[in-house]
DNA sequence: ATTACATTTGCCAAAATATGTCAAGTCAAA
DNA sequence: TTTGACTTGACATATTTTGGCAAATGTAAT
């Protein structure tokens, strides 16, 4: 638990003074459910992350990012090879991307 | 489509000439499904991967290595900033490994 | 061409996971 | 002690993943 997508939007909704509801209300989405997406505890949609970061004022890139990371992390947590392997699966990226592969 | 864990064992089957439907059967698992893991259709499931390491005489760290980068490449295709996003994750990894925090 | 066997494919039901929603709970400030 | 913000837990629903089967395809030998 306790993701940086989390972690960024509730500091950014907290910065700007918006109560949970105001924004899960734009969100149209429950409150209930916003504040477990900012603790960490599920995961925003990625639709989600998108009017996130049009109602937070930031960069969605930004966003996207912390969020992938916490997929990420989501799949490799507890788990020994957790490193290499996501060596292994850069150089797939890399390489699929160097060759413009699919 | 197409998994470096898939690839791995579909070439150590081959060249211990065992059938799908041998390897299959010790895994208690459909031949259609060993096949398509084998060519990365489906994922195998965690526990089957150490019984496969056993059943193909390999080590089981490598083959949990690149069945976690398969998992991880499924997470992250697709994405422009897959690599950003993987060395954001890397680097909490490598943050809470270095403080033993969980 | 026919047989025999290995593998692949498509489909569907069952199982597992994730999501949405609500009501009740905690907590802090007034 | 009331109010408002947020959290928690439980549950129903929705979505995704899996297992299994039968038919299709491929391949080699006869």
């Amino acid at each position: 638990m306790d993701s940086q997508f989390g972690n960024r939007i509730r500091n950014l909704r907290e910065k700007q003074n918006l109560l949970l509801r105001q924004v899960a209300s734009l969100l149209e989405m429950d409150t209930a459910q916003l504040s477990k997406i900012e603790r960490g505890e599920r995961q925003a949609k990625k639709e989600a992350v998108l009017k996130i970061a049009t109602i937070l004022k930031v960069e969605e890139k930004e966003l996207k990012t912390l969020w992938l990371a916490d997929q990420i992390y989501d799949v490799v947590k507890d788990e020994e090879n957790a490193l290499q392997a996501m060596i292994v699966a850069e150089e797939k990226v890399e390489y699929l991307k160097a060759n413009n592969k699919k």
